[in-house]
RNA sequence: GCCCCCGUAGCUCAGUGGAUAGAGCGCCGGCCUCCGGAGCCGGGUGCGCGCGUUCGAAUCGCGCCGGGGGUACCA
């Protein structure tokens, strides 16, 4: 099988992007945003009333409960308190009494220091049940993004060798960072940064020869520093396979340019195998070869120089990052006349917002790049001080010890010891690979538990999600000839509290973006699967009321929409039958 | 030394400055002739330490202690 050709894209030559369908059609039906305008309409109606002081407009904070305290509660008016000089507790009563009316909205009160408490209307929530329905696929997302172009990009290891576990974390939440911001109306591009150029390419070509020398009977020096893991000798076996002999040189591969880009294209192939077995992909995989190519490093360089950010020092060439301070200098051309990894970095983002125009960048990274965060926002600034207003982010995830048999293991290339990706995505699959990365906050170390993960049962969270969607299917095979009836049903408090609990995906869903926080959809998940199974063991679906049960189906597809949405938000597989 | 992340239940981890801090796993006990199976219910211990800001701190600030990572003319 010949291995995988991969085009690397070179930003000059203009590319067809798909277009995404907007992911909402209406406006989202988002519980505390219309809570909180609600209770902007009675502040300023106490206000007039002279029942409360002035103060400037009020964005009311909501928090959901759904607890025996409230369904959703403000804390505004203990913030107001100082403004307005006067108790919480009468500035929430004053609010309160001037509210209007509102079909969401069954009771409210004041509560101890001054909260304001709501309830949602049991019939209200029920009614909400068909709108669900209708916005299918696309419920929980918004328009929020307003089609702004933002490029997230990850994963982007030096195909040099099998990506790590920890790459993988990198990768899955990069992906559902990406899935996220699409779901909320935003232009997103996808990019893997290939770095197949540079000094540690080199050393790869190296490595590879060595073997590659070996295995057809002639010697080559192995480089200082080579690359030693037993993919160097499987990589050259391959290419002595399909190429023969005719990279042979003296010691040295006959063209090392294009014996270099052999190697990388192997790596690539595993990387990006590795990846589509995880679900990720890219629509861009940026050569830096090409970019370098373009002259795109001289012309950053002359930019930096041209506006004094430059020094020449010991022979190299310095980033002077203004200021004077000393992490903000960092070498840009070493003395031998090469560019370094910084700034190559740098003309790679000045494509990203200068040539490409994109409105934000995310960037992913390894918790083992975080020292080069700081110096590439001081290069940002330099080039462009509107660049760097918040347009470029950078988030850097921590760490993944792999558990084994209650055995940890770090991941580290100093160690020379790793856990490959591959390794983990073989012992436990796709679905629990991203679910256990996606379930942890991204600056948190990790640990992953094989042996937990690798379970095909309920004590396996993302096993008890997907069943939670399984049984929805299953219940609508069950009743799928049960015709629709009109006519009053008994519901139960259950019922609703279900319910309600599906209305609260678009508010987080909204936050999981706005935070590039996934691991909230993660929990979301686990939660409603919890409440669903509870439901689905204490009532019946199906029954011989025929009202009731039209009701009952409404709700339990509903469900499965909001499993599938967000179960589709990670990336993990919905099943309709496990 | 300096910089970054973390410290919450036995373990792995959640927790927009708000009321009584949660889940999963593990452990113990009970239920389940049920649309879909491996499902459900109950049981308990905790915010590393100190000071500060605040009406209110797991959350914000400072200082310690502990763990991890970074600190190259590597990437």
């Amino acid at each position: 099988m010949p291995s995988p050709r991969l085009s690397l894209y070179s930003p000059s030559i203009p590319r067809e992007r798909a277009r995404h369908a907007p992911a909402v059609r209406g406006p989202t039906i988002m519980i505390r945003s219309r809570l909180s305008a609600l209770l902007s309409e009675g502040l300023v109606a106490a206000q007039a009333a002279g029942a409360v002081g002035a103060t400037p407009a009020v964005n009311f904070n909501l928090e959901r409960r759904d607890d025996e305290l409230a369904h959703y509660s403000s804390s505004e008016a203990l913030r107001l308190a100082r403004i307005v000089g006067a108790p919480p507790r009468r500035i929430a009563e004053a609010i309160v009494a001037n509210l209007p009316a509102a079909p969401v909205v069954s009771r409210v009160e004041t509560a101890g220091p001054g909260f304001i408490n709501f309830w949602i209307d049991d019939a209200w929530v029920m009614g909400q049940l068909a709108e669900i329905l209708e916005a299918g696929a696309a419920f929980g997302g918004s328009q929020e993004g307003a089609g702004s172009r933002v490029q997230v990009e990850y994963v982007s290891a030096n195909p040099t060798g099998p990506l790590t576990a920890g790459a993988g974390r990198g990768g899955v939440i990069g992906d559902a960072l990406a899935r996220l911001l699409d779901a909320c109306g935003y232009d997103v591009t996808r990019e893997y940064y290939v770095n197949d150029a540079g000094h540690q390419v080199e050393i790869l070509g190296l490595s590879v020869y060595h073997h590659y020398a070996a295995t057809l009977g002639e010697a080559a020096p192995f480089p200082a520093d080579g690359y030693r893991g037993d993919y160097v000798s499987d990589w050259a076996e391959q290419i002595a396979r399909d190429d023969g002999a005719r990279w042979l040189g003296h010691g040295v591969p006959s063209d090392a340019r294009a014996f270099e880009a052999r190697a990388v294209e192997i790596g690539l192939g595993e990387i990006r195998r590795d990846l589509d077995d995880l679900g990720i992909k890219f629509d861009v995989w940026f050569s830096e070869q090409a970019m370098r190519d373009r002259g795109a490093v001289d012309e950053v360089l002359q930019a930096l120089d041209g506006q004094g950010f430059v020094a020449e020092r010991d022979g190299a060439v310095w980033f002077i990052g203004g200021a004077g301070a000393d992490d903000r200098e960092n070498v840009l051309v070493r003395s031998r006349g090469d560019p370094t990894y910084f700034a190559v970095d740098i003309a790679y983002h000045r494509d990203k917002f200068e040539t490409r125009g994109f409105e934000r960048v995310i960037d992913v990274w390894g918790a083992d790049h975080h020292g080069h965060v700081p110096r590439m926002h001081a290069a940002m600034e330099a080039l462009d001080r509107s660049a760097d207003a918040g347009r470029l982010e950078i988030l850097v995830t921590q760490m993944v010890g792999i558990r084994t048999d209650g055995e940890l293991g770090r991941q580290g290339k100093r160690s020379g010891k790793f856990v490959t990706l591959r390794e983990v995505l073989d012992e436990v699959g796709p679905a629990a690979t991203r679910y256990f990365f996606l379930s942890k906050a991204i600056d948190s170390q990790m640990e992953f538990d094989l042996d937990l993960a690798k379970r095909e049962d309920p004590e396996n969270p993302v096993y008890y999600i997907q069943m939670a969607h399984a049984r929805c299917a299953g219940i609508q095979r069950t009743a799928a000839t049960a015709g629709a009836a009109g006519g009053a049903a008994t519901l139960t408090d259950d019922d609703v509290a279900l319910a309600r609990r599906l209305l609260a995906f678009p508010e987080v869903v909204a936050d999981a973006c706005e935070n590039r926080e996934p691991h909230r959809v993660t929990h979301y998940l686990l939660d409603l699967a919890r409440v669903f199974h509870s439901y689905y063991n204490k009532h019946r679906v199906v029954t011989d009321d025929a009202a009731r049960t039209a009701r009952r189906l409404e709700l339990i597809r509903a469900v499965q929409q909001v499993l599938a949405n967000g179960l589709g938000l990670l990336g993990i597989r919905a099943p309709e039958r496990m």
